[in-house]
DNA sequence: CCTGTTGCCGAAACCGGTTTCGGGGAAAAT
DNA sequence: ATTTTCCCCGAAACCGGTTTCGGCAACAGG
């Protein structure tokens, strides 16, 4: 019996019935002189399978290099063993320089799972939904990552509808405590950042920190928001409702934000930006200003751009680690369809303050600022 | 019989067997009537399928909207309808500005053929000639778009010799006549660019044009210096090979190599750069040394990126539709794997200049740039 | 010694498609 | 009228897996 057993398995000349140069299932329970419905079991581990023949299919399907076709899986199970990164593309981020950073980090750990990614795009809201619908009903993904989630996300609200497994990156529903909420996500504590950026405006001497912050649609945008007002409060600096800008996204953005921030009696000495892109955008309007940015005006950045870096002087920021994000968004989804409940699947993380020298010390006083502008 | 059939057709109340909601081939062929078989072969375009059935196969399965799944197909065909696209990432250019929008076009065209695009990434070339060979292993793609091709690029030898559908970004085996070559590639003219950045500043009156180019490994660097020299030809300048700088890939190598060029006893008063990034290293590089882009030196880049249009002065250069690079590959990928032959599916397009403010007539020549160099 | 469990595995059905094969019926040829 | 041919289509095998079901041993209990 176990003198058979040797014989096959070491046997090679078996006339593998070869699928393309594949070693299939039939070939390997040929090989192992087994049925391959138990070869089946043995893999996929169920109980009424000793733990000896386990090994030897475990073993042998190693040593043959047997693997199963996900799709050949899919038609039986419905699962394919693939994620899905649906992109939207508006205007403001054509040019989203994370995305291969974030794409890196899915990627790695999927495949390290035996997964795979796909990835779609998207060019409205409605595009967004046919596209999702289309991947769900193909089945070409078993479940969803999604990137830039807003305060009431519609693509978060079809599938949960239709019951699939999601993660977001960046949470939702800005308002419900996360206990009564449902999903998982993965986030940085942006809040945390902008809080940070006041404090430390403050310690440098400033007294009047204005904020330019987001499009009130993205969920981050009331996040951060509320974190600039507890930076201020913990700085034991009064809030100043014309110190705050909104909608801003683009550098011109920005940059008119920063013009009518300086068009202020006592306009700011130090101004913080819920993402760099205006941050950039306030470089132009400083500079045509005739103010230097660092001495009479502080920025301080959140995201981390390329550009960040060579900005002159260099944007102070609080970089992202977008790797990171996409490395265990792709985990986390993963356990969630492999059933693990969407609620214990939410983790944060902390944004990493770069210093460089966008932010100092206040030259002059809100005062001194406002004379400067007058004479220019 | 024809009643019965407008009978079966308009019947509602048919126990369509679901799985998981989805119309399956054999809800399909019990609604018409008819075997899944012949349901299979009227979709699949047989020639012994009459026309008036194949026409009632399609209208219902419009109607009922039934559209078969990619991996069922697959265990028989062994395609599944699927593009892949294995992005290396090493460090010069970890942040890519244009994969957005490369994605966004072979995405785009992918989903309007019904194919879906699958993504990996890898760290060094080994790492991508794994990937590759898993991906192929479990045909999780039907053939693959290379980015940044190499002059000798071993992911073109590996997937030719194990006869997998390929397209290539960007042109390969420089040298090599392409009658006598074997794959398929979409390109950008960037030679034809080079040249005439070149005619470009030699109408505007500069004598000595100096050129930064890429790494040698790839395709792309030796076509662009080709290009320059034969925009040199072209305007009647003499080549001289102090002007010619190699290997600069990010903004740092680019200032190096512009304080070399400046460092000449006749430095050039116009400079053509292979690609973007380095061209605004010179920025950093002439700001140090006193000069101003645009007057003391010109300035020309290729690419397109973001930055480019917020440079002060903005620098001219060449804009890449990468878009439509995406968009074409995914075609012309698709189109060999439906059998046309790869040298039949070629194509080329042009970069579009976009004229700003870094370029203009020389204030200096040669001989008063190097004074003045010498003065500081 | 007989009966119930229990552990372990093979046979067969199944998933949703594709493809081969053979045959029925109508039109054309003899 | 019979035979041949051609046009269509259905039955069944097949692709590579998973899952259900039943049964054979070995072992425990009576």
């Amino acid at each position: 019996m176990s003198a058979i057993r040797n014989n096959s398995e070491t046997l090679e000349a078996l006339p593998l019935r070869r699928s393309g140069g594949r070693v299939t299932i039939n070939d390997l329970a040929a090989h192992l002189g087994m049925s391959k419905s138990t070869v089946s079991r043995a893999m996929n581990g169920y109980t009424d399978i000793s733990e000896t023949t386990r090994k030897r299919v475990a073993s042998t399907a190693k040593k043959l290099g047997y693997q199963p076709l996900s799709h050949a899986q899919a038609i039986r199970t419905g699962r394919v063993r693939a994620l899905a990164l649906v992109l939207q593309m508006d205007e403001p981020d054509r040019h989203n320089p994370f995305l291969q950073e974030f794409l890196m980090g899915a990627c790695e750990t999927a495949s390290g799972f035996g997964w795979t990614l796909t990835v779609s795009t998207a060019l409205s809201d409605a595009d967004m939904q046919r596209v999702l619908e289309r991947l769900i009903d193909e089945r070409k993904a078993d479940g969803f990552i999604l990137p830039r989630t807003e305060v009431s996300d519609p693509r978060v609200a079809m599938l949960r509808e239709r019951n699939v497994p999601h993660v977001m990156f960046g949470r939702t529903e800005h308002g419900v405590p996360p206990a009564q909420q449902s999903g998982s996500w993965y986030d940085i504590l942006g809040e945390a950042a902008m809080c940070s950026a006041v404090t430390r405006l403050a310690g440098l001497g400033h007294q009047r920190i204005g904020y330019v912050g987001s499009t009130e649609n993205f969920n981050y945008t009331h996040l951060r928001r509320e974190g600039f007002k507890a930076g201020l409060s913990a700085a034991g600096l009064a809030f100043d409702a014309d110190l705050m800008c909104q909608g801003a996204r683009t550098r011109a953005e920005g940059a008119d934000a920063v013009r009518g921030l300086m068009a202020l009696s006592t306009p700011p000495t130090g101004i913080v930006f819920a993402t760099d892109m205006p941050a950039l955008g306030a470089y132009d309007a400083l500079g045509d200003l005739g103010l230097s940015v660092g001495q009479d005006v502080s920025l301080i950045g959140y995201d981390g751009v390329p550009e960040a870096e060579f900005a002159r002087p260099g944007l102070t920021t609080y970089n992202v680690d977008t790797r990171r994000a996409g490395a265990r968004l792709a985990e986390l989804l993963i356990r969630q369809i492999r059933g693990e409940a969407p609620e214990t699947l939410r983790e944060v993380s902390e944004a990493l303050l770069v210093e460089r020298h966008s932010d100092g010390p206040p030259a002059l006083s809100s005062e001194e600022l406002a004379a400067k502008l007058e004479k220019m």
